[in-house]
DNA sequence: TATACTTATGAATAGTTGCTCATATGTTTG
DNA sequence: CAAACATATGAGCAACTATTCATAAGTATA
């Protein structure tokens, strides 16, 4: 691990340059003009940060609070209902996920509103559910 | 948690059909047709079954794992060189992806070839890639 | 400003995870 | 069958995670 060797560095600019390409279809299911570019193992960064995304979706209580906010953005206590657990256990999620940027919040008086921020959360959301039902 | 009601699995089952149409498009992107399903929170395992299937995915050597696979199946010991890790560790993380179902395996010889089990998983890839390069 | 209400945060803890080491299981070949 | 090679597995451990409890920080309203 530890050091980052030139053919990885540019093999991280090529799947950069093709992310480019593949958000045509938000879903990035263009699997074709993907195909090609995974042969040089791309950098450690990027890995990382995909392994980061996917964990932030790896929670039983994250999966459920997002599945609430697909319908439409809650206060945090709306949320802990929806979600069977303590107010203070869905706070706690809420700033993984926020850091995670798949939600983002807006004061409302004495509420905070948290909804999805962008419609690749929900399509990864569904992606799953669709890989899990079959 | 721990009970589910009558709801959640009337849910569950909305979405289970609503899974059967969104195939249509391997990549689950039918963003409309599938607005309307997620109001009623569903059934509690199948919660937990995508929170499983993103964890599979939510690891570091894992991720690197499926990267080298995306280009064609690999023996354990084609995986181990691309993946700067034990064999052992490869192994047993490579018995996760397995569990998974997100790998499949096949012997040849000595050999055991590891390869993805499906386009599915090539596409949850590609949509965490696309999702972490914006 | 005092009170009620909503959300966020820190510390403590139980549970989980990923790794390594040692070793077992399988497979081929001499 | 024995030796060599490839893969899998179990125990042990360090690191990480999700939860709870207690409480702090914001905000609205009397």
């Amino acid at each position: 691990m530890s050091e980052t060797t030139d053919i990885e560095r540019e093999a991280g600019k090529v799947v950069e340059t093709a992310c480019a390409q593949m958000i045509e279809c938000p879903c990035g299911c263009n699997r074709e003009a993907t195909a090609t570019l995974f042969e040089e193992m791309p950098d450690e960064e990027l890995l990382f940060d995909v392994a980061d995304l996917f964990k932030a979706f790896s929670d039983t209580t994250r999966i459920k609070i997002l599945f609430a906010l697909m319908g439409g953005g809650l206060s945090v206590g709306e949320i802990t209902e929806t979600v069977d657990c303590t107010q203070s256990a869905v706070s706690h999620q809420l700033r993984t996920l926020k850091q995670a940027r798949l939600v983002k919040a807006v004061r409302d008086g004495k509420n905070v509103i948290y909804s999805l921020s962008d419609d690749h959360v929900f399509t990864m959301l569904a992606q799953g559910i669709t890989h899990v039902c079959e």
